[in-house]
DNA sequence: GCAAGGTC
């Protein structure tokens, strides 16, 4: 397991041993390890080490946690549904306490703190990993109140950067500890508030909810919901437009070429049949641009959870929880690196070309492998993220296809193609762009030839092809067209939204984590707020622009698409389809789902509990506790009064949720 | 019976 290292604490006991080693690391991995009591993988390493002053040659005991040992919950009071009126889970008291998953972890600390003399933690260097350090600390302070308590920062394991984190510790960030305090509270008082609320009120209205254990809320589960809901009533509510064109073609050395009208389409019929009937009068038409410059298809970015979860989706025939799952076997195997990460860009420090020269072996891409050790090497493009705390998902070691399941297999060779893809060259080619005036409108014509494929070779989850040949044109050469014609078509509706787009949605917005994001999807399918269904062979290819579309949108807090005009609609109109043998889920609402969402929307809180805002705003209110402008104390102060108003005018107005259940859920009308 | 976060 190479991960102990980015979720361990190390305590210095005393006596201090003579004999210095070079790393904690390469030191913990080759002296004498003890299983801690309790648990099989738990292991306590035990070496020296030489610690500048004030520590000097110390005894470290190495051990680890795995995320958060504290669990919090209401006072036993309030935790029947019958002992309270759910609103008053804003106010009741919260107990703090060893989650009983982590006892034995927590008593290995004790165990090991108790005759130590200092405590350095190496949790990860984020907000999480600083709100487990204080955990940490608490559960040995409390059985050695005169530990010397440190904190490592680094955000990578390679040797200089451990000796220089080893060497150099820094104290534990409170902020960032209270920023995550924070989250915890208002997530609890908030999530079970509403939870208990909803279920109480609304569950027993509807025969066929008996079934459900719950009607749950959840800061991030709504919004998951409200993008589902909101794509559904826009396919729902789509009205067809129709609108002209004019199609030019031209017949040129054999060759037929397609000209498009640079105004694309317009609504406007008569407009249309006049700037038509122009260029028929014109007769001729002109060529007056003929460029041919040099393109290029970039290489992908270093991969990220989120973009392995919508690659997954999109390429590997997995829903994001199973990719999370195979991904995350892969990793506790040693084949790949730690799964979960926001990083898109490789430390300067990292011996790449050792990770692509582990490939070599491969039937499938050793030979592309060897070719960039042999000079083709590129070095990886930089994102614009860093989580400083892990790299972008790369393969550590190379496994034969034989020793892998099937969807191991899809998702290692996945993770190798695209971190060979980032260490070789973007692909080349050639565009030619023609425009013709023809009477007073302009045309265009693209095309392409594919000079070196380069990273495409391995990477065969893009795709860039030569187009047909042009013609050769000449600048200023007159000709007349073979043909030139009107066109109708109408507009269609776009898709429901599938799962890449879902998880590109939530990231935008900011609901949940790298890792916590497929299980929020998965949660509003337990639920039974939304349900999928696969949507064969058909991969949109303007998947991306419309996921950032529809964030921008909900980002101006509108009703999305609703009844929306020609602008947005025609953005998917006629507009070819990539061609893919994948299979993806598209998401629709229950009935269920789609009462929530608009029950909550039609009592009119802005912002609504189903949008995503809310959720942003914490992030922010976290970001500022971080930066010290503000207090936690302040933050859920603040937070528990806007939510416990909108709380009480809920409970007030319950009625206009149960008319939306008796709406949607039932079916009556009024 | 509630949340979201961490991860074995």
């Amino acid at each position: 397991m190479q991960t102990w290292s980015t979720k361990s604490s190390a305590l210095q006991k005393s006596p201090p041993s003579p004999k210095p080693s070079p790393t904690i690391w390469e030191a913990a991995m080759y002296q004498q390890s003890r299983n801690a009591p309790g648990l099989p993988w738990l292991k306590n390493y035990e070496f020296p080490y030489t610690f500048p002053a004030p520590w000097g040659s110390c005894t470290v005991c190495m051990t680890s946690v795995a995320g958060h040992l504290n669990s919090q919950d209401f006072d036993p009071r309030f935790r029947s549904w019958q002992s309270c009126n759910p609103g008053e889970l804003f106010d009741a008291p919260i107990v703090t306490y060893v989650d009983k998953d982590k006892t034995a972890i927590a008593k290995n600390i004790e165990q090991q703190a108790r005759y130590a003399t200092a405590l350095f933690i190496w949790t990860d260097c984020d907000r999480e990993g600083e709100h487990i350090g204080t955990e940490i600390r608490d559960i040995a302070l409390a059985v050695n109140a005169r530990l010397d308590v440190r904190r490592a920062r680094f955000s990578n394991i390679e040797r200089a950067h451990v000796i220089q984190a080893a060497r150099n510790p820094i104290p534990l960030d409170e902020r960032q500890a209270n920023a995550v305090s924070a989250r915890i509270e208002l997530d609890l008082r908030i999530g079970a508030s509403f939870t208990r609320m909803q279920t109480l009120s609304l569950k027993p209205m509807v025969e066929h909810l008996q079934e459900l254990k719950v009607i749950s809320y959840g800061s991030c589960q709504f919004p998951t919901l409200g993008f589902v809901v909101e794509r559904y009533f826009r396919v729902k509510n789509f009205v067809p437009e129709t609108f002209w064109s004019i199609k030019v073609m031209h017949r040129q050395d054999d060759i037929d070429v397609k000209f498009t009208w640079r105004r694309n389409h317009l609504f406007d019929r008569m407009a249309v049949v006049i700037l038509y009937e122009r260029c028929l009068v014109a007769k001729a038409a002109k060529v007056v641009k003929m460029q041919k410059k040099p393109t290029r298809k970039w290489k992908p970015l270093p991969l990220t959870t989120v973009e392995l979860q919508k690659m997954g989706s999109r390429y590997l025939r997995m829903d994001s929880q199973r990719v999370m799952k195979i991904a995350e076997d892969l990793y506790t195997k040693g084949w790949i690196s730690y799964p979960r990460t926001e990083t898109d860009q490789f430390d300067k420090g990292m011996d790449l070309r050792a990770l692509v020269s582990k490939q070599t072996p491969s039937q499938a891409w050793g030979a592309f492998a060897s070719n960039l050790l042999a000079g083709a090497f590129n070095a990886p493009r930089a994102g614009r993220n860093n989580d400083k705390a892990h790299p972008p998902i790369h393969p550590v070691n190379f496994v034969a296809p034989t020793a892998l399941t099937d969807e191991e297999r899809r998702v290692y060779e996945f993770v190798v193609r695209r971190f060979l893809a980032c260490c070789s060259e973007d692909a080349q080619g050639e565009s030619t762009t023609v425009e013709i005036l023809y009477g007073a409108e302009t045309f265009h014509t693209h095309g392409l030839i594919v000079l070196a494929r380069n990273y495409l070779d391995v990477y065969p989850y893009d795709k860039w092809e030569s187009s047909q040949q042009l013609p050769a044109f000449h600048m200023s050469e007159v000709f007349v067209p073979t043909e030139a014609k009107m066109t109708e078509g109408q507009t269609s509706p776009p898709g429901y939204l599938t799962e890449p787009e879902l998880i590109g949605l939530m990231d935008a917005n900011g609901i949940g984590t790298d890792a916590t994001m497929a299980e929020h999807i998965a949660k509003i399918k337990e639920r039974s707020y939304v349900e999928t269904r696969s949507r064969s062979g058909r991969t949109n290819a303007t998947d991306d622009a419309d996921t950032s579309n529809a964030a921008a949108r909900g980002g101006r807090g509108g009703r999305g698409g609703r009844g929306r005009g020609r602008g947005a609609s025609t953005t998917t109109a006629g507009r070819p389809s990539t061609a893919s043998n994948s299979t993806m889920q598209e998401f629709i609402p229950t009935t269920l789902g789609v009462a929530l969402v608009e029950g909550y929307d039609a009592l009119g809180f802005e912002p609504s509990l189903s949008k995503p805002f809310l959720r942003k705003e914490m992030e922010r209110a976290m970001k500022a506790i971080c930066a010290g402008s503000t207090t936690r104390r302040e933050v859920v102060q603040q937070s528990l009064e806007q939510y416990r108003e909108v709380f009480a005018r809920t409970t007030v107005r319950i009625e206009v949720l149960k008319a939306s259940f008796r709406k949607y859920v039932l079916g009556q009308n009024g």
